[in-house]
DNA sequence: TTAATATATGAAAGGATATTCATATATACA
DNA sequence: TGTATATATGAATATCCTTTCATATATTAA
């Protein structure tokens, strides 16, 4: 789909879309992102079912927060964590589909 | 979009789409993926307009063509690059929206 | 063939980064 | 209160990765 015109992108903007792909990049976040984009999970279950510690999936879900690419909800000593919006799975979902062609 | 299921995305095929956003994470390759969506570009071409050196651009792009985001079309001594597939434009037309909002 | 141009490639170095480990915070429960 | 549970965080290290530099390959022109 080339476009007719040099695409507005300012530095910055690259710099973080850069940022946000590279948070999907690493194979724990991505696991991550995967798995929310199936519904909402604690830091816990994403551990559990990842096989990852906790510490390494808190840290991973910070990144991803930063980027906005999740948020979570507060339920006691618990949080839920989902992904932020329907780009992300947008996103999630093209990727899937130019790997599997 | 939370789906009613787990994903059915194995190992192989998330180690492949991680290295595939991987790619597009780094700021070099991103800007050249977002100026190839402009249409194609010889390395050269993509040298001068970025400020990197022609080898780096090849590197960058040997790594993007790997992941069949890129593609090229040979023309005497030159290659002139290309975006491989509508799915990358809408990778990146997708993670726009989505550092934008 | 020789020279010139365009691109590719391998190795190495310097910088970026993910995980671990220890600790901190926050909430719930007794 | 004090204890247990869930999550977050900082520092350190070990690993990964991008760029540079030198060189190689390929194509064109002389």
């Amino acid at each position: 789909m080339p476009l007719s015109t040099p695409p507005a992108v300012d530095q910055k903007e690259t710099l973080r879309l850069a940022r946000t792909f590279a948070a999907l990049g690493d194979p724990t976040r991505l696991k991550i992102a995967l798995t929310l984009a199936t519904g909402e999970m604690r830091v816990q279950g994403l551990a559990d079912l990842l096989g990852i510690s906790p510490s390494a999936v808190s840290h991973a879900l910070r990144r991803l927060k930063d980027l906005a690419l999740v948020r979570h909800r507060a339920d006691g000593q618990n949080r839920w964590y989902s992904l932020d919006d329907g780009h992300v799975a947008a996103i999630l979902q093209t990727g899937l589909e130019h790997v599997r062609e």
